[in-house]
DNA sequence: CCTGTTATTGGACATGTGCGCAATACCGGC
DNA sequence: GCCGGTATTGCGCACATGTCCAATAACAGG
């Protein structure tokens, strides 16, 4: 296996695992067992683990914000916008939001980590802000803050998940679609169940 | 040293340490370190870590409630509502909250933290929709989903808050209490800026 | 003063962690 | 077919963590 390759695939597995049990708990036997290989020879890729879990980060953001890129897109802004809301939030036994958590607690005392974060979720924002724009174009949506409202809505989503992830019972992700769906629908000025029944 | 005391030293220790390092770094040893007293004192009087962090955590998200509840007892509801956004920011150090962002990351690894977590944050919601309740009895809000409007506001500041402590320069504090005040007053019926001068 | 209870110590134990290293397997160039 | 370097192994080391426990100190009640 290629050192280019052999790198990648570490990368892969470390952002597999931090996936399932989140980057804190992400050990460099846990990467080693997902590659079926030995923990050296990780050690023969990179410095140190820290360096492997930035790497494993970096990509799952950057992963995280192309799917979401594609989603927001094009086509009915009202079926994309409700696909971002369902597509948020954790997925079955899909602990990656998890990551997010972990992220933001981290961050006011890693000024790197802070530094990725807080750009990945600017870049969030944005891409909402311009699926926002897309719909008033089409004259789908209303809206005269789409900034502020790409913010709230990412906002409300982020603290709904959180809930369900953090809590697991409190709030539950059916809770979490119809509140969020709700929230956006007022925002953008669609009928009430537009976006929930999408 | 009473059972009593002791039991606030320890808790008051760990608190040190979790400021300084964070809840999920806070080992026996640090608090032990901290108090100047050996390790084993601490499973003396509790159980696990677990407990240690979860009690820890409790102190200050209870005292936190506390001040809120009496906040919101009584008075004109959009008084009382504009001051619960205005207090919820993070004010000044914001060393509150972050340790909120902390306990939301170690909720999955720790049951007795996410019990409390999850219990505390059940308790904000509840007093929300009672503030809620209250101003539609009053004639003052009019809303048809007092849970849901409470959760929905509560997860939009715990989200915007998020963004300010742990990013510190995308979203501001004036932006913070700008978008929240906003979505509330359209949740509660009220006329935009209602809030926000109040 | 003795005595039993409790507070407190200090360290052992099992486990898990990142990391380093000698040994081996593999493979391309002669 | 040999050989030099690299990829890879498997294990051991040093250290950290939560937990537990026997020994000791402190102290209140008789």
């Amino acid at each position: 296996m290629s050192p280019a390759d052999r790198r990648a695939a570490i990368i892969d597995a470390a952002l597999a695992v931090a996936r399932r049990k989140g980057l804190a708990a992400t050990t460099v036997r846990d990467v080693a067992l997902e590659m079926g290989t030995s923990s050296g020879l990780i050690h023969h890729y990179f410095d140190s683990m820290d360096e492997v879990l930035a790497a494993a980060f970096e990509l799952i953001a950057a992963e995280d914000l192309a799917e979401t890129e594609q989603m927001l897109a094009g086509g009915d802004p009202i079926a994309v916008l409700a696909g971002f809301l369902r597509s948020y939030g954790p997925v079955g036994d899909d602990w990656a939001f998890q990551l997010w958590l972990d992220a933001w607690a981290e961050a006011a005392r890693r000024p790197v980590l802070r530094a990725t974060s807080g750009r990945l979720n600017l870049a969030w924002a944005n891409l909402l802000e311009r699926a926002i724009r897309a719909g008033i174009d089409d004259g789908v949506f209303r809206c005269d803050d789409p900034t502020g409202a790409a913010w709230r809505i990412l906002s409300l989503v982020d603290g709904l998940a959180l809930q369900v992830v953090a809590h697991r019972t409190i709030v539950d992700r059916a809770d979490m679609l119809a509140w969020a769906s709700l929230a956006a629908e007022r925002e953008l000025g669609l009928e009430p169940g537009t976006l929930a029944t999408a």
